[in-house]
DNA sequence: CCTGTTTATAGTCACAGTGACTATTAAAGG
DNA sequence: CCTTTAATAGTCACTGTGACTATAAACAGG
């Protein structure tokens, strides 16, 4: 121990810890949930998997952390880095989280639309990054599993209750593509017709693209394109069908 | 470490940091939502009112922690503290939100019923420990009242769609009580027939207290009593009359 | 060129949940 | 007593949703 508090314990003889940072940054790609992981190329779990994270710096804040290391670690341009969606999730700080010593970690979401692979960079320090689907997710070193699973309960609740599924989408849309970007990250068969009543009569969710755009090349009819609107929040909100939990 | 990053980052020579937690501990009393505040007694901000709090010791949690801390610095009875509910709201790492060195400290938000006013104990870190209805919080110290605010509208849109309203109430309590609850964390006025046909339609929320025990000694006719059911999510949620935000 | 497949879009109908409201019951207090 | 207060019971109309049917516009393949 640090040989000052004892018992009797006094507020300025504190323990100094290392703070980190952890992100889960997901998306939607080939109808499964993707998340982004690397590969550590040191010790602890050296070769093993882990959420994309590191240390805090002197003078940052978390959130200001959490991107610079998303840009470091990750190929992701630095442009979608800096507009990311990126959100507390929680702080993991149990004693023995690290084998290395005392760290606090706090953990991100992030939701991106489905990009090219990462390339991590030349020193990055990750050897490798990522983009599984969780259905096949490896194990992760230290706590990841945990953050992981919380994040993901995280945004399938948020989905019901906010805009976010727009987050998982490129600029421009069409409501199939929204349709399945529920679809997979609840893992249901939502009706189409009611999904798209639901989203076009609740404001500020989606608007059309002006000039009456259409993409098409698909197999079918030609969809309408629309992009994220301004609300965030979903009133009322569009319930996923089993439930809250699952 | 791999001689890439930035300006020589290595990940091993990481910032000490100390880490504190912060609460947001409210209670619903006579009509108006209470926030528990202690009164500094030393530097920085001696004198000012801030949440109850402390430093992370070295083998503690963040949850433990807050759980210690507010049974020193409250007085609020062992048993009250063991049995809370606390939950994380998020955590403040801003560079200079303390002015004596880099502390990051995680938000807890607790909920419990009307209680006697608490006596702070003999010893602790704080001079007092009060009630205070948050219509008339004085200013706080450090972002404590960033943190307050967040952590009322985090309460404000969880009594929708949780079961958390409980949380306010006695181990008994009549719906006329549960009623309260709601129009004074949302400063609204609920239609008494609707709240009870939705709380009781919905399975779970109370169950009635065997033995058709009443609650007389009021004004009016004599109040069923109830206890806190099993669920905790409320499908689909109690939305309050104007929307999400305010 | 026709036909079947696929996806988008339009519309219908019944039902559940809710807001607004009225009525009745059971206590306390002058 | 009669009034006041609060609890409880019930009604009615409307909104949003789930389930379902129908039509439109593209492509694929024979």
């Amino acid at each position: 121990m640090s040989g000052t508090a004892g018992p009797g314990y006094d507020p300025y003889a504190f323990e100094p810890f290392a703070v980190t940072v952890d992100l889960a940054v997901f998306t939607v790609r080939g109808g499964a949930l993707h998340v982004l992981l690397i590969r550590r190329g040191q010790e602890p779990y050296a070769g093993a998997w882990a959420l994309p994270g590191g240390f805090v710096l002197p003078r940052e804040s978390a959130e200001t952390a959490a991107r610079r290391e998303l840009a470091e670690e990750t190929g992701l341009p630095e442009q979608v880095v800096a507009a990311l969606h990126l959100e507390q999730l929680r702080t993991y700080s149990e004693p023995d989280r690290d084998p290395r010593m005392r760290v606090v970690s706090v953990a991100f979401t992030a939701l991106v639309p489905d990009l090219p692979e990462p390339a991590a960079e030349g020193g990055g320090d990750a050897a490798q990054a990522r983009w599984l689907p969780l259905g096949q997710a490896p194990d992760l070193a230290f706590d990841h599993a945990e953050i992981l699973a919380d994040a993901r309960i995280r945004i399938r609740s948020k989905l019901e209750y906010t805009c976010l599924a727009t987050a998982f989408c490129p600029p421009e849309f069409t409501l199939g593509e929204l349709l399945s970007v529920y679809e997979t990250v609840w893992d249901t068969v939502l009706d189409r017709p009611n999904f798209r009543r639901k989203v076009l009569t609740t404001p500020g969710f989606v608007e059309p693209v002006p000039g009456a755009a259409r993409l098409t090349g698909g197999r079918g009819k030609p969809a309408a394109l629309y992009r994220a609107g301004p609300a965030t929040a979903l009133h009322p909100p569009l319930l996923r069908p089993e439930g809250p939990t699952r």
